[in-house]
DNA sequence: TAAACAACCTAACGTTCGTTAGCAATAAGA
DNA sequence: TCTTATTGCTAACGAACGTTAGGTTGTTTA
């Protein structure tokens, strides 16, 4: 039991993670994953701790990705609001779509914590999606985005970014990038003609 | 036992929307409504058949309103695409206006159903989704929208409609109208001034 | 070789789950 | 007044839940 984590836990979690998604945290048993894994349920007490410790991992790990993948997108970077917010979501969808089960748990599990670890997590959350909201008032100030409603217009990004997760499957071999680009292309662009 | 519906089977179903939406299907008990209507768990059955049941009155309800509201919106009407788009984009969100909480059991318990009943709802809202796509897709041939990826533009509306009973409660004193129709001018104009 | 550990087992714990059976009280309709 | 709904109760069913205790393997480490 020393720092590192033996490769038989981040299976267990694995397994977790797809059914979790699957049928959601509260309907999958520990019995349901030790199935998964051809185990009995007991056994995945050598493991883990409890379920929940399963949830919380994954979620704060998310958390984690997502809040890394922004930093790398735009420390250091200057260039126009409208630049930013593209590096913004293509780093977002890049985090999706390197774990679709997990991100889909991250934005439709983490109610099921319990606190303090809620509180925790959408305080995360929020700060992550401020700089959204920094990234669209800069825009709107310099007069880079046309005046909309602000809050809306925050509302949007953030509906097409929470979403993503639930269709990405579908979309075939595109990467991530090219995914980001086009969804930062509607976004910025709209759809009418001008 | 007759045809109509008595006072109280709308009761326990308010009740459970609401449970539904605050802890998800999964995690409510037949004990948590009854507690919430200050009655025995057993007596939920004087009034319902079973727990899946008022799951599947609230989605279908729904769905229904959806689809009335949708159709009101549009048929008979012509105009543009955008025109369009919009009138449908404003039925929607007047829809999940007028009753946030069996929206959000709408959206995210679904797929609690049992079947048949899960693989009807899906094609339900695969009908409803699908007139948007229709929208678009008359928007993009007659060169009223601009000649984005198709997909993703139908992905970014969707989500953004999806999302929406997320944070309606916060939103204060608007009205659906204003709402809807600040929502279609964000996807319609996008963010950049042109 | 002995000690430590990882991985899994059986058995069972107390609790909660959705649901049923059977009954009682009150109110409404014939 | 008799009947039929409506609304609720207590008691209990069998099943499933998350979890613990205690033990058995086989493999690594000292």
């Amino acid at each position: 039991m020393s720092g590192r984590m033996p490769s038989k836990k981040k299976q267990v979690e694995l397994t977790a993670t797809n059914l979790f998604q699957e049928r959601g945290y509260a309907a999958t048993s520990m019995r349901d994953m030790a199935q998964a894994l051809g185990i009995e349920a007991a056994s995945l007490y050598s493991h883990i701790r409890s379920k929940e410790e399963i949830l919380q991992n994954i979620c704060f790990r998310m958390a984690r990705m997502f809040f890394e993948a922004q930093n790398e997108a735009l420390t250091g970077f200057t260039g126009t609001a409208a630049e930013k917010l593209e590096r913004a979501i293509v780093a977002h969808v890049k985090v999706i779509t390197e774990d679709t089960s997990a991100s889909a748990v991250f934005f439709s599990e983490w109610r099921h914590l319990s606190e303090p670890h809620m509180e925790e997590f959408k305080q995360m959350r929020n700060r992550y999606e401020g700089k959204f909201r920094e990234i669209l008032h800069e825009g709107l100030r310099n007069g880079e985005f046309v005046a909309l409603d602000e809050r809306f217009a925050v509302l949007t990004i953030l509906s097409a970014l929470n979403w993503t997760h639930q269709w990405f499957k579908a979309t075939g071999p595109m990467s991530a990038e090219e995914i980001g680009q086009r969804l930062a292309d509607v976004i910025l662009n709209g759809l009418k003609k001008k």
